[in-house]
RNA sequence: CGGAGCGUAGCUCAGCCCGGUAGAGCACUUGCUUUGGGAGCAAGACGUCGCAGGUUCAACUCCUGUCGCUCCGACCA
């Protein structure tokens, strides 16, 4: 390609409406255009890294043995109700009307529709496993798009849909997709890292989330420095608080004291009443699926929601609103406790685990300005479920190793699912076993966001300089830049005859006909980020040499007939 | 949806508080000079100041509404 036969819009200055480095570099380096809030057009570079990506992709997943399709993006909505989903997935769904306004769905993922397939197709367990992937554009109706392609309403997705006739065999299919993803990020040139991730409402323990440590993630990240642990902090968990739990009994009955104006745990720890938040119990009030429940932590630990989702087993549930906590406490948010005698109504209560056997706390009595101490929970609060809720915090020590947890920030680029049989036996995917008995298709869905990979990338690889690509999924390999571009000039004459060689061999290769000074030359190249830079001056020229230039490295003189075999060597060909 | 902020030239922004002639830099066009790290000079083209109402002799500026965008929170690849 010739620089002024493409479209390389570069940008000197950031837009204002990209904060994070990526999506700038993104922007200033030509490689995406807005449309509209979460909606880009890929240019000719992008698309070009675009592709290599999903090239990478494809390939690994075909040497995992998954078979490539292609589903439709506009789907029966019928296919989500019968798997729930219509509803539980209602605030991402797009749905459109075709002219006879019927509805349809812009897939925000395709489950239904692979299952569907699947029950056609699958019959015996003969034909297991199957692992059916594809790499296609999804919608969803994001709350909040952000970061351009990080969260968008429509992005590239690479998904497949594992089908096998035991839990086993699942576990297998599993563990491909998780060595696969491993090859995959590591060939597109980033440090990745997988993690246990939370399973949501479908439960089960196989889950595993691919992280690339990032600053601008959306996602923290509890590990352990041997190695040997990492989770999502909505999975995480450890040895539980630093602080322990007081257990010793202060008093035989709860005792109401004046607590005039407290409503938080500080408060509550402070002079005069010096209540630390360890020995206090919080009460949380939910409304799930439309009746409160009562959720307590302790005074000093945050609840997970994601953890407590899986309790629940739904994520229809909002906090309580001040008013409805009026109602069935008698009392305000601050001051709420679930002590058998205080309670105005039946109404379940959550604890957490790390409140078990506590003595000697002290929680709200139900009534505004007044709260309880000697509270002994198991003596004096009706608990009907004990769960593990709280979110895990720094220093806290991991389970697996008795270290001490770190935490940071992650973009997730790729999850793996085992699904079970939630889907197949909503959509009726079953097959014949051996002894003729119907039995659901064991599933395991994987994901990989192909798009927000190539952001995390660049994420992952910039200097103030630009981009640093790797040689795997950069736009072009190689920059030719010749410093005179006159037809017939000596640098021209090299220029031309090392980009005839490269192209023949077949390296993507781009040559910077431009007729701009050498600076607005190098600083485009540094910003798009090709990683290997031929620079061709009259100077070096004049010693028999060109200049070779790494990006993000030094720049070192090469004999000019030694060039086309030292880049070849580069770029492995 | 809750909270915060921003909409002025292709891009980055000033002007608005205190109402009266639409501005700068970059990019673009032409010419000359320059030519190893985002050049200089000169000339030029580019705007219904997001949109709709209102106040006013007069609105980019004040008021109301509305739409869009960005950031923080809940959601996810």
């Amino acid at each position: 390609m010739r620089w002024t036969n493409a479209l390389i819009p570069t940008l000197k200055e950031s837009p204002a409406d990209a904060e994070i480095t990526s999506h700038k570099l993104l922007l200033r380096a030509g490689l995406i255009r807005k449309l509209a809030g979460g909606l880009y057009t890929f240019m000719p570079l992008g698309l070009r890294v675009l592709r290599k990506v999903e090239q990478i992709v494809r390939e690994e997943m075909d040497r995992a043995g998954a078979l490539e399709v292609l589903m439709p993006a506009l789907q029966p909505p019928e296919i989500w109700q019968a798997t729930g989903r219509y509803e539980t997935a209602r605030d991402v769904l797009f749905k459109v009307r075709d002219r006879a306004k019927k509805e349809w769905v812009l897939g925000p993922t395709h489950e239904e529709v692979i299952t569907t397939l699947a029950a056609g197709e699958i019959n015996s367990y003969r034909q297991m496993p199957k692992n059916f992937y594809q790499i296609q554009v999804k919608f969803r109706d994001e709350i909040r798009p952000r970061f351009g392609l990080m969260r968008a309403k429509e992005f590239i997705m690479k998904d497949a849909y594992s089908f096998d006739a035991t839990d086993e065999a699942a576990q297998l299919s599993y563990q491909k997709m998780y060595d696969a993803y491993t090859r995959i990020f590591e060939r597109c040139g980033i440090q990745s890292f997988p993690v246990e991730a939370d399973t949501g409402v479908i439960g089960g323990k196989f889950s595993h989330e691919f992280m690339v440590p990032a600053e601008t993630g959306e996602n923290d990240v509890v590990y352990c420095e041997s190695g040997k642990y990492a989770a999502n902090i909505e999975k995480a968990s450890s040895q539980g608080p630093l602080a322990a739990t007081p257990k010793e009994s202060t008093g035989a009955a709860v005792e109401k004291f004046a607590t005039p104006g407290v409503v938080t745990i500080e408060a509550l720890a402070k002079e005069p009443y010096n209540v630390a938040g360890h020995q206090q119990i919080k009460t949380l009030v939910y409304l799930v699926q439309g009746k409160l429940v009562i959720v307590l932590m302790r005074g000093d630990d945050q609840l997970n929601e994601a953890k407590f989702v899986g309790q629940i087993g739904t994520n229809e549930f909002r906090a309580a609103t001040a008013d409805e906590i009026f109602g069935a406490m008698g009392a305000r948010p601050g001051s709420l406790g679930a002590v058998k005698t205080a309670m105005k109504s039946e109404i379940p209560v959550y604890a957490d685990e790390v409140l078990r056997g506590a003595k000697g706390m002290t929680t709200g009595a139900n009534e505004d300005g007044f709260h309880f101490r000697h509270v002994e929970i198991e003596r004096d609060i009706e608990v009907n479920y004990w769960v593990d809720l709280r979110t895990v915090k720094v220093g806290e020590f991991c389970v697996a190793t008795g270290l001490p947890l770190k935490i940071r920030r992650a973009i997730e680029v790729g999850h793996v699912f085992k699904l079970g049989t939630k889907y197949s036996e909503a959509l009726k995917a079953t097959y014949l076993d051996e002894s003729g008995v119907a039995k659901p298709c064991v599933m395991g869905c994987y994901g990989i966001g192909i798009t927000r990979t190539m952001q995390a990338i660049i994420e992952q690889r910039n200097d103030k300089d630009g981009i640093i690509w790797p040689i795997a999924v950069a736009p072009y390999q190689v920059c030719i830049t010749p410093l005179g571009v006159a037809p017939g000039s000596p640098t021209m004459l090299v220029a031309e005859e090392l980009y005839a060689a490269l192209s023949a061999k077949g390296v993507d290769v781009i040559l910077d006909d431009r007729d701009d000074r050498p600076g607005v030359k190098f600083k485009d190249s540094e910003l798009v980020g090709f990683p290997i830079r031929i620079g061709i001056g009259e100077k070096s020229l004049a010693k028999g040499e060109v200049e070779l230039k790494l990006r993000g490295g030094e720049l070192t003189p090469l004999k000019k007939e030694d060039a086309l075999a030292k880049v070849l060597e580069l770029v492995g060909k």
